[in-house]
DNA sequence: ATACAACTTAAAGTTGACTTTAACTCAATA
DNA sequence: TATTGAGTTAAAGTCAACTTTAAGTTGTAT
């Protein structure tokens, strides 16, 4: 069985993100070897569609793109940096939840506003 | 009894922000009627501690500086346009709630990555 | 063969929410 | 009275995360 392959356009519809965006992460190195058909147009392979699943996880979950970049850097020597992992995504799992406290008082206050103005 | 005034290290302090965001809030228009001391010095009332408040809360749901203003402009006006904000805080009110359903399954991502690397 | 849509690059521009800077003023303390 | 620390203004700068632009390339449909 052949490998799938997808161009941007595949990817920019399977992530609802627009071509220039893909494009963007790779200039940034979130994406990597991106294939480039006669060194010009782009095709992709399960491995990135893998990668813009993560991405798009961490984005929810607020991560910067920085952070998200160092994440994969680290990934790639899980023997050596499991411990270093661990710390930057208990780290961040504080932050988040700080996030959805914030976020959930923010929608009792909106609501509070529904109520007095019904 | 004499109404309670605050210099904007007072405000500073009280809400933890920088005195030039609070500046920075006047000149938007977030913050209205600022008494200059001798047309110098900001001086705040209990008004301004209200709508400094209600700033942070909106904040908290994520709506932007200018919806944040808009809704006070419709406020001066409640009578005309009450039915306005009630939408405006409905609309709100399914973004807000998207946003958190995307926070939860951002934290949740982290949650497995910190078992997985546990 | 040619037109055309879709893709490419590098660079510049955009947006929201501030922050910093520079030059100035005022009030309080030594 | 002189200095100092806090506050003021207008304007420019910053930052993340894109987006747009301009100029060029490629594959496909006529």
């Amino acid at each position: 069985m052949e490998e799938p392959k997808y161009t941007i356009k595949d990817m920019s519809v399977k992530f609802n993100l627009p071509s220039s965006t893909i494009r963007y992460y790779e200039e940034i190195g979130l994406l990597e070897d991106v294939e480039h058909l006669n060194g010009y147009h782009r095709i992709y392979n399960k491995l990135h569609v893998d990668r813009l699943n993560a991405i798009e996880c961490f984005k929810k979950a607020r991560l910067p793109l920085e952070e998200i970049k160092a994440f994969f850097e680290y990934e790639k020597d899980i023997k050596r940096n499991s411990k270093k992992i661990l710390e930057m995504m208990k780290t961040q799992k504080e932050k988040t939840l700080a996030e959805l406290e914030k976020l959930k008082a923010g929608f009792e206050h909106i609501e509070k506003k529904i109520k007095y103005y019904s």
